[in-house]
DNA sequence: CCACGGCCTGATTC
DNA sequence: AGAATCAGGCCGT
């Protein structure tokens, strides 16, 4: 199925921004595992072509519409959000890459692993939970699976996520699925209510602090005041915004909405993505021999 | 309120 | 090569 796409959007900065975990390139396009969809897509100039495992025309242009927010006028966000130069430019080089939304548990559970990890490795953690606690899926003789449930979290049981490679984030992840399987936390309410008193409820789970809540917030529960502050966006705001002295996280979150407005979720995704690519260019070029 | 050590483990760095 | 050190934080003291 072909799509026509919004003016701005750029599938692969979209993809490989971190936001998302469960991607893979291969031979000139992304495939991945949606709303319980294992689906391939890429891009052309002015339309995304996408096949899935298992849904008619019209309910996956429906699903990738949602999933990459296809309704944000990306123009109008950027006007609001081009305060300076830096962000300016980090804009200018991504130029298209969009917030997405995800499915609020696997968003959830992806955060969880990212503590003191890394993204490879958050990869491999929702790899494995998913090729051996989630349902299989094909499509063009490729074999997925869907992330588990909360339940199916909860009876593979802690030790089974130790054993997956989680490490100390195991016990938060398993004590996460019961919250929600069986203890009425309901993360898709979390939409509905104001953006503090979301994080507020996300933070009373326990391994969830304000970042990995922020993170949730904006990529799966439609908080795009949510701004994340982890290790890169942390190096940005030192070096452009704050002269290495930088404000407690609460104080910076307010900060952020004062300064970027009502879409600094957006600005936040822009830093990072511009921030960890200049970083790894660095790392890349010093260790050209 | 801030500071600090500990937490699992794979990847990177020296 | 083998040993530190660091990774998209958070919790307890």
């Amino acid at each position: 199925m072909k799509l026509h796409i919004p003016e701005y959007f750029d599938l692969p900065s979209t993809l490989e921004s971190g936001q998302a975990h469960r991607w893979k390139y291969e031979n000139g396009w992304y495939w991945g595992v949606v709303y319980g969809d294992l689906i391939k897509i890429r891009q052309t100039q002015s339309e995304v072509e996408i096949l899935s495992s298992l849904r008619d025309p019209d309910n996956l242009k429906s699903l990738i519409q949602w999933y990459f927010r296809m309704d944000d006028n990306l123009d109008e966000i950027y006007k609001m959000i081009r305060k300076d130069d830096y962000i300016s430019g980090a804009i200018n080089r991504h130029c298209g890459l969009r917030i997405l939304r995800q499915e609020p548990w696997e968003c959830l559970s992806a955060f969880i692993c990212s503590a003191t990890s890394s993204i490879s490795r958050i990869h491999k953690n929702m790899e494995s939970m998913s090729d051996s606690l989630g349902e299989s899926l094909v499509l063009d003789g490729h074999l997925r699976s869907t992330f588990p449930t909360p339940e199916q979290i909860v009876t593979a049981g802690e030790s089974k996520l130790r054993e997956l490679g989680l490490g100390f984030r195991a016990k938060y992840l398993h004590r996460a699925a019961i919250a929600i399987a069986e203890g009425g936390l309901d993360l898709g309410e979390l939409r509905y209510i104001d953006y503090w008193d979301a994080k507020a409820k996300l933070m009373e789970l326990s391994g969830i602090g304000p970042k990995i809540a922020d993170c949730v917030l904006v990529f799966s529960l439609d908080k795009l005041e949510a701004f994340p502050i982890d290790r890169w966006v942390s190096r940005a705001l030192e070096k452009f915004y704050f002269d290495d002295c930088i404000p407690s996280y609460q104080d910076t979150v307010v900060w952020a909405h004062d300064y970027f407005g009502c879409y600094a979720g957006y600005a936040q995704q822009y830093l990072f993505h511009d921030q960890r690519l200049g970083g790894l260019h660095v790392k890349g070029v010093s260790h050209r021999k």
